[in-house]
DNA sequence: TTTTATATACCGACCGGTCGGTATTTATTG
DNA sequence: CAATAAATACCGACCGGTCGGTATATAAAA
């Protein structure tokens, strides 16, 4: 009947709050204001989380956990690496329309894993994890022909760069550009700088 | 004679804002501990500031000034195009070293850019000169026979896009890489897609 | 003295978190 | 099954403290 009750309380706590961290930033956004989108009281919420940070805290890792899962089914759909990395830049678009208005919550991890130790530390593992995941298909990318002997680390690093910059202006201006479209060729872009062709395939 | 005491009074005010909201961030920062910082009474702060939000307005506005001024002067002193970029790049290590510890109000400042609308006014307008400014060296580049024929403001954006997400990546996990060479290779990889001719000895 | 500049004391609002108590569900027992 | 006990889930008033900002007094300069 009831079963799950709290459990039903607990996703609209963190529901609640990641919408009013994302319209309003974190210290910006009172434990009262939760609770009451949430449609719960301050009791409740207590009850549930230690803390106003245990919230972002689970909010954090479960955006980490799920962006993961996104990269690692992208990875295996397209025939060759360039065709996959074109593949995820593809897929900015619909995340960006999804995300309209909840993205300035990226901001706001940023901003507190610069500062505090435990957001940080629960930051920093799963980034370095994409990371490694960028640099293994650039190399799986060489090994298949496809892309040209660079630095699969140097060339991880500007995928995501390039990545975390579009995230970010897109976070800051979402009129400001149609960013499904500048994600495409602007990964494109860096592609062709990377990519095989017949011309410096042997030196 | 005390001529410009009160420049001075002010000028400690913003120095110490923007010390201390580098290391804590705005809303974490209080106005009392600003003014214990600059040897200032909160009557003083008052004084010449109307806000706690006007000394970080005015200290946007004054990075955002320094930044484009850097820009410019960098612009002129190279042969070409991709050398000037190369070099602006090369300039990155420096920045990097100065402005360590300082970093995290960059991100401060697009937290809230992203939410009030008078920071984003501040920032962006800037922000799209910057965009301009890149778009037109591209052009350049393309007229002298460096570059290849790109979309110029394509590359542009995606020039901004890997500045923005490198400066972030170096501002949260500063001690992860050398992020001064990880700039130049990054750059180096986007400028590999323009360039026109294939001189470039792959490392 | 009048104006400018700095200092001190203070206010009201607000916030994260606590606490004593209540309702609801689940387990136990007759 | 019903009755009861125990554990779980929730409530909302309240507290200590902080914060941005103000009011007012004082010192220096013009």
């Amino acid at each position: 009947m009831m079963r799950g009750r709290a459990e039903e309380t607990r996703e609209r706590i963190l529901a609640a709050a990641e919408e009013c961290f994302a319209r309003q930033g974190y210290d910006a956004t009172g434990v009262a204001e939760i609770c009451e989108q949430a449609g719960v009281s301050k009791g409740a919420f207590f009850y549930h989380f230690p803390t106003k940070q245990a919230v972002f805290l689970e909010l954090l890792e479960r955006w980490l956990a799920g962006l993961g899962e996104r990269l690692a089914a992208l990875r295996f759909g397209a025939a060759t690496v360039p065709d996959a990395l074109m593949q995820m830049a593809g897929t900015a678009q619909q995340v960006f329309e999804i995300a309209r208005g909840k993205l300035p919550i990226f901001l706001e991890f940023m901003g507190q894993a610069a500062r505090d130790p435990r957001v940080w530390q629960a930051t920093i593992n799963p980034y370095r994890r994409y990371r490694a995941f960028f640099a293994g298909m650039i190399e799986a990318g060489i090994a298949e022909g496809s892309l040209r002997r660079v630095d699969p680390d140097v060339a991880a690093n500007a995928l995501l760069s390039m990545a975390i910059g579009l995230v970010l202006q897109a976070t800051v201006d979402p009129d400001g550009a149609d960013w499904g479209q500048v994600v495409q060729q602007s990964v494109g872009m860096l592609l062709d700088g990377m990519r095989c062709t017949h011309e410096n395939l042997s030196g």
